[in-house]
DNA sequence: AATTGTGAAATTGTTCACAGCA
DNA sequence: TGCTGTGAACAATTTCACAATT
């Protein structure tokens, strides 16, 4: 029921779904009802065959010569992506890009909550962040267990960020998104995600210095 | 000289010189004068071949029987990558996001100078981060000529980000790097790179809702 | 003996093109 | 008629496997 085919979604699918809950929820806004594979890709620079079969992964949602139904598909790709229920995210380190996720908005928007904040500074632990205490990294397992933790963002500089990981892991968190820029190692069963800002300066770099013209 | 094979290097080879320039960076501290590309793909999760792959794209760098020399490969990339030169950079919003990035050593560590910030708020305006004096985005235009700017990197809220994308594109920034939520549409001439920080928890949601475990 | 460099094979991802349906 | 859903064709990327080299 929830699998009409068993091919594998991909990685590239995943991020697209992404997307296209994103332009979903502006075409609700613009009081859509209906839109078609061509007018979303176009709004998002894909191809319309590319929608529909990215689309047809879970289930025939369109109705042909009509489009698809803004609000129906927007709510079943939350559900797909995993949306439609809140999560309780530890914020791991609090200095420059922590204190910037932690106000964040877009986060709280999605249903991502960030419920704790760690940090080994002694000056920093107990200090307010947006009306969230800062609890000391030491304290990080008894705190994850009793908050019902789902994810980590690690957002502590690079040299810790690996020993950073390991407690966190063996705190018992299960998702990581990881700020620091570096590649961590960690067991299979933890599903991890990185965020290195440089890489993308540097493609921006890369393409400047072989005149890379997008057409 | 510079172009020993005229096969195009794709995006994701790319992003693997990127991981590779660190991974050689750190290598390097470590001393090491040789790499295989057994090792290095052990390092960075991926497969000798490939990491052979992607190092033919520019050239014999290798030994056979003895692997990369450390040093030189990096230095070679770097210049690929155009990390050998320096690379002004104009922050324009300068709220949670840009705040932190001003303060990202990470950065100008690569060459990244972050040399003017601007920002359309008048309690920011002339204030200081980091020594570097908030601009009335109205002067993007004169400055960005005059300081001889590279890239720009938006850090702006999502309802007013295609706007200022646009006025910086008019202020002749060539090269963008974008952290609003949305998909900016520009020329076709500009270079365009988005960082959206919420598509990756959405990853993570997706993989734990759907028992997703990479092995 | 160890490891590169690279065609060829395998796999994965994208686009085409059209039958089928509202 | 317009647009979806999808198998087949095509394109890109990754992996294999091995000759060449130190």
């Amino acid at each position: 029921m929830s699998k009409p085919t068993n091919k594998k979604i991909s990685e590239s699918t995943i991020h697209r779904l992404s997307i296209y809950y994103r332009a979903l929820v502006t075409l609700e806004n613009e009081h859509y009802k209906t839109i078609s594979s061509k007018e979303l890709a176009k709004r998002e620079k894909l191809t319309p065959a590319q929608v529909r079969k990215d689309l047809s992964f879970f289930g025939s949602f369109g109705t042909r010569g009509l489009g698809y139904p803004v609000a129906e598909l927007r709510n079943r790709i939350a559900e797909i992506l995993g949306l439609t229920r809140l999560w309780n995210v530890a914020l791991i380190g609090v200095g420059n890009i922590g204190s910037a996720l932690v106000s964040y908005k877009e986060f709280a928007k999605q249903g991502f909550n960030i419920k704790l904040i760690f940090d080994n500074d002694q000056r920093k632990i107990g200090s307010n962040h947006k009306g969230i205490k800062v609890s000391d990294f030491k304290d990080i397992a008894k705190l994850v267990a009793s908050e019902k933790i789902d994810m980590a963002i690690i957002a502590v500089p690079a040299h810790t960020a690996q020993a950073t990981a390991d407690e966190v892991v063996a705190a018992g968190v299960k998702a990581i998104l990881n700020f620091a820029p570096i590649n961590l190692k960690l067991p299979a069963h933890v599903i991890l995600r990185s965020q290195n800002m440089c890489i993308e300066l540097e493609h921006l770099a890369f393409a400047m210095t072989n005149d890379v013209i997008s057409d």
